[in-house]
DNA sequence: ATTGAGACCTGTCGGC
DNA sequence: TGCCGACAGGTCTCAA
């Protein structure tokens, strides 16, 4: 998303701000789209699933698309009337003359506008743990994250404060390639046995494998109908080369998680 | 402090 | 065909 949205946004000035429907997850802050129309985005940032766009007022547009939230660049054509879908929430036209449509059916998505102090103290954002893809991100402080933590390690992978950015799909993805089980507890990550902290490593290198190939695929636009190994594959042969397993789906905290009892120890 | 359950909201799908 | 429950890529709050 943030990779789409930077060449029609960064430099670009808001022209008109619309929203349709003013409650997200959160209700939008005061004078949202005052605050907005006339501002450049200076740059496009990603922390997380947020989306931050600082803006030339020294102000900072926060974005994040829940579940189902998506958005739609279209150009501005003169004399034609712009597309409107259901759900379409919020609309910003930009100077660069493209539209870029907030589209949110379940409207767990949010949007704010965050001034310096707000953004430095911003409590779901300064809980967060380090960027997957980041040098801050290795097995080491991934072991010592989780040391002592008695939940099952796929819901400690759900946890933005022990790594940021894992969803459901990508942590079942991540714990099939590592051969882990996502019902082990966290804290054996820290106490494995064998070489030290090699579990532990596996499932750092496997974190970054499934993430840097999700990016490449969506942002390459090679869509296939279901790309992943496990995940909303109950019932189908294990992927593994040799393992023969059956993906079953059990539920942990409410959410699925999908995996081989054969190959994930 | 940690953990699990429920809440938020709408759409889709499978079974009867 | 129509209804109903289960489930969905996330996060927050509350209570034990």
């Amino acid at each position: 998303m943030r990779r789409d949205l930077e060449p029609v946004m960064v430099a670009a000035r808001f022209e008109e701000v619309t929203v349709r429907r003013p409650d997200l997850r959160a209700p939008f802050p005061p004078r949202f789209g005052a605050r907005l129309v006339g501002r450049t985005v200076l740059r496009l940032e990603r922390r997380a699933k947020y989306i931050l766009a600082p803006l030339s007022s020294d102000e900072t547009l926060l974005i994040h698309l829940g579940m189902s939230g998506s958005f739609r660049v279209s150009p501005v054509m003169p004399g034609s009337e712009a597309i409107e879908l259901a759900h379409d929430h919020v609309v910003f036209r930009m100077s660069s003359d493209v539209r870029v449509t907030f589209n949110d059916p379940r409207r767990f998505g949010l949007m704010d506008l965050l001034t310096p102090a707000q953004l430095a103290e911003h409590p779901a954002l300064r809980a967060l743990g380090p960027e997957p893809l980041s040098p801050a991100f290795n097995a080491e402080v991934l072991a010592s994250a989780c040391r002592g933590k008695m939940v099952a390690i796929k819901l400690a992978l759900l946890d933005q404060r022990i790594v940021a950015g894992l969803g459901n799909i990508y942590a079942c993805e991540a714990l099939h390639r590592a051969h882990i089980s996502p019902l082990k507890r966290a804290a054996a990550l820290a106490t494995a046995s064998g070489r030290p902290r090699d579990t532990a490593h596996r499932l750092t290198t496997a974190i970054r494998q499934v993430l840097t190939e999700a990016v490449e695929r969506v942002s390459s636009r090679a869509y296939r109908a279901n790309p992943f190994r496990v995940y909303d594959r109950e019932g189908e042969r294990c992927p593994t080369p040799g393992c023969g397993g059956t993906i079953r789906r059990v539920t942990q905290n409410g959410r699925s998680t999908f995996f081989c009892r054969r190959c994930q120890r």
